[in-house]
DNA sequence: TTGACTAGTGACACAGTGTCACATATAATA
DNA sequence: TATTATATGTGACACTGTGTCACTAGTCAA
């Protein structure tokens, strides 16, 4: 978490630390990613900057969370949106996270941040002052899902397919930005993912297959 | 990929390098991984490192495939075990996977691979020597799945379900490793899931929930 | 014995990080 | 206004780690 000093900046100059850095994190990955460049194109010097972050990890994972945070009240926002239905909403949050916005450099950095998902899990998943947050906004999704459509006999179960359904999207959002899918082959292999999720892949008694 | 030099050394020399490598890469995650260490460990010069690998990280995917490769040729031979079963196969591998095997180094080396599985994973996808190899192994698994219990009506649909069912898999690794659950809850709460992508998420018609 | 090739070696230039002593600004108090 | 305290700004510097290169040392064939 940046230092107390940075939030003490006038708003301008904080826009224009938090642009540099969102320019160097998309044109790299964190691990490649420098302080020097950062501080030169945000013109200030090296001592500063150790003044409002730890180190470039700090400065990093605050940008990610703000993106993450957006990201779950989007979610939210679609989940009402949608009365409750988790498969049109994440389908339409699926879309719009690989859509451009017209801002390649958003894109370019979410993409990087996918590349790094794992660099630290440690400190994504770490207990720090996200974490409390984090928790707060999973139940609230958890909440808001309408069981109506789902088959699903008790709580752990929504949680266990919650958990499956993402990791199906995550899977699918690394492989739509890694091997720069189109947004149509991306959100078409999606679908169908989602519709084998809801009917189920094991075999019912009385139905034959065409293929086997 | 090492440079022919590596391998025109003694094995014995080799082993002890990887062995080296393997060390310093189960202490740390890769970033944090440095030559130092393993040239130390090793006991080789600087320059002899740079007559073997291109850099650390190729070291370092060099081990990883292997590992990687290890675990497919597994997977085909549980698959072929289990009359291509893929739910026993992959239940058996998750757990083979998550156990310990009297060697808390490789634990610990196959863990902070979790952590760096994305840190670059152009590298892992890229166009590179293994490519070929990992192509036709995926065909080999493919092809091994015994689809009579699936319900499944085309190839399509084969290709997305081993998908739905890798990405839950590894969902439940990375957890598995990062949050260091007990083999029990691992296994557990992975086998409901896969009791789930069976069953299907989807309402059937005449089913009344009790949760909802 | 010479030449050609392959491998071994470690000093070194370079790049990037985090720190620290000092400089400067701001605000509160006498 | 002068004084002091506190917060912030600054860049030179020590330190760590990387990759290179000129040189050395083997090996083998002519």
């Amino acid at each position: 978490m940046p230092k107390q000093t940075f939030f003490h900046l006038p708003k301008e100059k904080q826009g224009t630390i938090i642009q540099a850095a969102k320019s160097e994190f998309s044109r790299v990955a964190l691990h490649e990613a420098s302080i020097a460049n950062i501080i030169k194109e945000a013109d200030i010097p090296r001592g500063s900057f150790y003044q409002y972050f730890d180190d470039k990890e700090d400065l990093y994972y605050y940008l990610l969370h703000q993106i993450a945070d957006e990201n779950n009240d989007r979610f939210i926002a679609f989940l009402q949106e949608k009365n409750g239905d988790i498969f049109e909403t994440l389908l339409d949050l699926f879309q719009y996270m690989i859509q451009n916005h017209g801002n390649e450099e958003h894109k370019s950095f979410v993409k990087n941040a996918f590349l790094n998902m794992n660099y630290k899990m440690e400190n994504i998943l770490a207990n720090d002052i996200y974490q409390e947050n984090k928790r707060s906004q999973y139940i609230k999704m958890i909440s808001l899902i309408n069981t109506t459509n789902l088959n699903v006999k008790d709580e752990q179960e929504l949680h266990h397919i919650f958990k499956i359904i993402m990791a199906v999207t995550f899977q699918n959002l690394i492989q739509a930005f890694v091997m720069d899918l189109t947004e149509e082959e991306a959100v078409t292999s999606y679908n169908e993912q989602m519709e084998l999720l809801k009917r189920g892949v094991g075999k019912k008694e009385n139905s034959a297959n065409e293929f086997s």
